[in-house]
RNA sequence: CUACAAACCCGAGCUAUCGCUUUGCAUAUUGCAAUGAGGAAAGUCCGGACAGCAUAGAGCAAUUUACUGGUUAAUCGCCAGGUGCAGAUUUAUCUGCAACAGAAAGUGCCACAGAAAAUAACUACUCAAAACUUGUUUUGAGAAAAGGUGAAAACGUAGUGUAAGAGACUACGGCAAAUUGCAGUAAUGUAGUUUGUGGGUAAACCUUAAAUGCUGUAAUGCCACGUAUAGAUGCUUUUGAGGGCUGCUCGCUCAAAGCUGAAAAGCAAGUAUCAGGGUAGGCAGCAAGAUUUAGUUAGUAAUAACUAAGCUAGAUAAAUGAUAGUUUAGAAACAGAAUCCGGCUUAUGAGGUUUGUAGUUUU
């Protein structure tokens, strides 16, 4: 039995090499103010959802901003996530959300709004991939 | 008592649910337990530790520092003292500030105004000569005493002196340098002697004195995976390379002296640059040390010594959070470790302590 809402090291996209493979032949998609890159993988892991969070540092010199911003960037993830797991099982999803806006959230019921469109769109990005 | 300013202290707590890092244990991939940012973690402005490379030397340049002593692992820090300037009043003390060596080695610069900003003659002054309109003009020389300008005008006052004047000379005083005595570890102070009287600017160049290897934990070491030195260009084979450290010079150290050929050259070797290929995983470094708190002793102090007690962040796209409620005081300010320490600088809400200023009330 997974635990539900849990988001532990294997579920994050990580390596360098990871994210230079999805910047350059992921595809992507914005949902103001995320912007969503993703990448389908033949391979199939342990984990079906692997997520990564950034944040410009151009936007925001303080680290204290960008630390806030990833962690309520997370938690939407974390909280939300669900109904990508229960769909996703032939393939690997990986994807790296970017907060692109240039003011901060203004707290978390914001981001988690935003958060669930982001699923919903990737829900059906993976319907559109598998029927392809 | 209120307001403002400065310095210092402090840098929220509790409950529930869902999560994260690291560690330990187990019934082992899930449980349970423990653990988890700062006073500045920031700026990267100084100084070290640690690591790698280098490690005969000399000279010139370059850079840094600039009152004295102490303190420290070390400093451009800190403490104490001195000097100068400013402010305050209690008039001899307190507080604040100081790129605080040299302008008497040299070069440069000094807005506006002013004749002139540094080998001072514009006006006025004195003398001589010439001219004539006979008290003026012109020319030459002397002269920094008077004038106005300016941030600053060629030591001040009185006298002597002189054609008129001038530190040209004299007296008193100011300032500077050297030197002697005394006090002090010293900077320096003080009393005397001698010499001088030369405007400012060294955060202009510069001079003097002292000091100075470079690169930073993405250092560095080890293990694993993987491949390719195949290639291009230049140079050399009596020269090349290295390194003196940031640069140059002298000197120094190391390597090689090959083969074919009559020669040109070729092969080979060495070396520099370019181009290209592979890996970008793990472990160590990496958390207990110039450590923190309290006390005692030494010292004016910074600080040191001793005694006792205490101290589990350690990631690598990077944990320390989200939501709800609640308490204070308002959904707490500035703000997030990345090798580690000591300082400096800057940011900072509420509350507290101390000091100062202003006002009000009472006595």
């Amino acid at each position: 039995m997974i635990k539900q809402f849990s988001y532990s090291k294997p579920q994050k996209v990580k390596s360098r090499k990871e994210l230079d493979i999805l910047f350059k032949n992921g595809k992507s998609f914005l949902i103001f103010p995320l912007k969503v890159f993703y990448f389908f993988a033949d391979i199939s892991g342990a984990e079906k959802v692997r997520c990564g969070v950034g944040v410009s540092k151009k936007h925001y010199a303080k680290a204290v901003d960008r630390n806030r911003i990833k962690r309520l960037l997370r938690e939407g993830f974390r909280l939300n996530k669900a109904p990508l797991q229960e769909t996703i099982q032939q393939k690997q999803l990986s994807f790296f959300i970017l907060y692109i806006d240039k003011t901060m959230p203004e707290n978390y019921a914001a981001v988690e709004d935003k958060m669930k469109q982001v699923v919903i769109k990737l829900n059906k990005r993976y319907t559109d991939e598998i029927a392809s």
